[in-house]
DNA sequence: CTTATTTCAGCTAAACTGAAATTA
DNA sequence: CTAATTTCAGTTTAGCTGAAATAA
């Protein structure tokens, strides 16, 4: 056998990798995303569509453009979204009678339920993520996690 | 004005997502790549080539299948990754004489003083990315990741 | 006439799928 | 013959660009 034998089928990382922040927190997080993408199909949306319904929770109506801006969705995206959202009912979209240019965007009632039992399962997806870690430690990434993104130089692409 | 005026022009993201902790590794991770994406094309490479230089100095030459089961990349991406490392001299590939269906990849000096460049580069992304932690913060934060992503389960995909 | 909002058509890069060519 | 390695061709998805349609 010319060359060392696996013994694992896991990826056996480079030391030279995982001695970088930015590769574990990439690592973690498309490991995240993957859950959350799979769990949130169920719901029969993704993850801009739970972006979305948190949005119009957490800062009422808006338009499609301010969506966008708020989250970081470029407009032409948002079409999407909607075309998920509308038909399943989850939100509620009348054009703006002060601006008819504009829709105004509204969380439904079952738009709401639907977030809830979607950030349900982002719970669950953490207990997974973080399933090495006790609770003293999951609480303290996450608030240097908070910290470091709140620090982000705020004109930059994130 | 119809709705609340945008005071800035940074995405205010809501405060529900904030307390998802896969949606901050996602949000740092995705910021990490960009990031070291940029620098690295000015070096001619990109994430993936960096990861296989790092393999082929931590695990010493390797076959294309090796390395992509180490690093989590498809073989057939490796083809990719070859054609950019082999022309730029990072890497020497020669056919395994014990068998020919392989071939032996092995890094060169060019690419070992590369690799060292890049990863250079990783140090400065993660001062950037890490802004607003001191350095106490930045090691709590870097072992409760490696921590976590030794944790996950090794046969799911990451 | 200019500007804002939504929408559409298309483009690029990354990750994956399936299969062919070569060798064992 | 079957199986492993590399390679190629094609699909999908996310995110982005540019421009048209409607309204202000």
């Amino acid at each position: 056998m010319p060359y060392p034998a696996f013994v694992s089928e896991v990826p056996q990382l480079p030391p030279s990798l995982l001695e970088i922040t930015a590769f574990l927190m990439s690592k973690m997080g498309i490991a995240g995303r993957r859950r959350m993408g799979d769990r949130l199909r169920a719901h029969g949306i993704g993850l801009w569509d739970l972006a979305v319904l948190a949005a119009l929770r957490d800062f009422g109506p808006a338009s499609q453009r301010e969506l966008g801006a708020r989250l970081g969705i470029d407009p032409s995206d948002l079409v999407a979204v909607m075309d998920v959202l509308v038909p399943l009912g989850l939100v509620e979209r009348d054009r703006d009678p002060e601006d008819r240019r504009r829709y105004r965007v509204a969380l439904s009632p079952s738009g709401r339920a639907t977030l809830e039992a979607a950030l349900g399962e982002a719970r669950e997806v953490r207990d997974d993520l973080l399933a090495a870690l006790d609770e003293d430690e999951r609480a303290t990434l996450h608030t240097l996690l908070r910290k470091a993104y709140a620090g982000l130089e705020p004109r930059a692409r994130v």
